[in-house]
DNA sequence: GTCTATACGCAGATAGAC
DNA sequence: GTCTATCTGCGTATAGAC
């Protein structure tokens, strides 16, 4: 909990602005107006835009990397393991659309930066592999592969959504979280056929 | 064929700093730079940033439309249309690797835009949608999800690139090559199975 | 066509009153 | 803590010489 109204007003502006532009798309101003307070205030409170932006972004992509590791409950089929995390990955998805844009703007924008935060956030890629490799007696290049898809599935609605939802149904919100809502239940299943050969 | 070497060079130099780094990341004095001439050659040969930007994007995007196309070819099979779509979309992108994020950007960007652009570049999803239905005797939710996972399910790879290439193949750009040109060939057969059942 | 020099505006950041 | 006013630097764009 932080310690004022103000500073959670500005880092709730600042989380809105920063996901929904990004950090060259977001200006200052903006933010304050957002947050219904003066500029200056912003500085008071965060020093710059670089370490305002740093503290929303790890907060926000945080959320997502424990989800990482219910791939690695063993106590769990693998056929669980995959519908619970995509479920739960959905769910912060469905509570952050533009958390997926946001983290592949950073991709490209700081690589660097964002392997480091990955690690200190917990992040193990070599640990999860071996998990699932010797759950699955498969090549160690399928089960890469797997992964990219397991994620690449649960998080392309979200990114590219303003263009699906126009396409596909014409923009009508509601029609869009339904479709998310019915994906969470039948994307698990879709992956599970692709394995069963 | 453009007019001059000079237009060319430009055209190359901001093609490769905007898809890098979007509308918004790129500087003029880069694009300059990179293109070995003045800043004030850009605005005599193109007026201003935003119809720079434009030129480079409309060029991008529009070698990927057509491909969309490929799905509606009916002397193809189900199974040649998928395995086709793949496999030239993925082409395309190897030789556009920052073309996915480039894309995705814009479409938070300027949404709007990027809607009259894609009709004006003839594409249009009912007619899709329809002729895939009467192939396929789905409901047509059913068919947008697939739709959404084949696309997406190519377009993630290029779209996290730097993340993934590091933390599944320590940054080896080989490596990573090999992976997305096996992917050329897996992705179909995974994506039929899940289509079987 | 291509350059140098410069105008202009905007965004991030600071000074200082209250 | 919060404001107004202001500084500074940068990025786009233009003027004008060659």
């Amino acid at each position: 909990m932080p310690k004022n109204l103000t500073e959670q007003k500005i880092l709730d502006a600042a989380h809105k602005l920063f996901t929904h532009k990004g950090m060259n798309g977001a200006r200052m101003q903006e933010i304050a107006d957002e947050a219904g307070i003066n500029k200056a205030l912003l500085h008071y409170y965060f020093r710059s835009k670089d370490k305002l932006f740093e503290r929303i972004f790890i907060e926000s992509f945080s959320q997502l990397v424990p989800k990482l590791n219910i791939l690695l409950d063993n106590k769990k089929t693998l056929d669980e393991k995959i519908k619970m995390f995509v479920n739960e990955y959905i769910i912060v998805l469905q509570h952050n659309s533009f958390l997926p844009l946001f983290i592949l703007q950073e991709i490209q924008r700081d690589p660097e930066n964002l392997y480091e935060k990955l690690s200190s956030a917990g992040f193990d890629s070599k640990v999860i592999l071996n998990n699932l490799q010797t759950g699955m007696d498969l090549p160690v290049l399928q089960i890469k592969n797997l992964m990219i898809n397991i994620i690449g599935l649960c998080v392309f609605p979200f990114a590219a959504k303003p263009l699906l939802n126009h396409v596909f149904f014409d923009n009508d919100e509601e029609a869009y979280c339904d479709f998310l809502e019915e994906r969470k239940k039948s994307l698990p299943e879709f992956i599970l056929n692709c394995l069963k050969y």
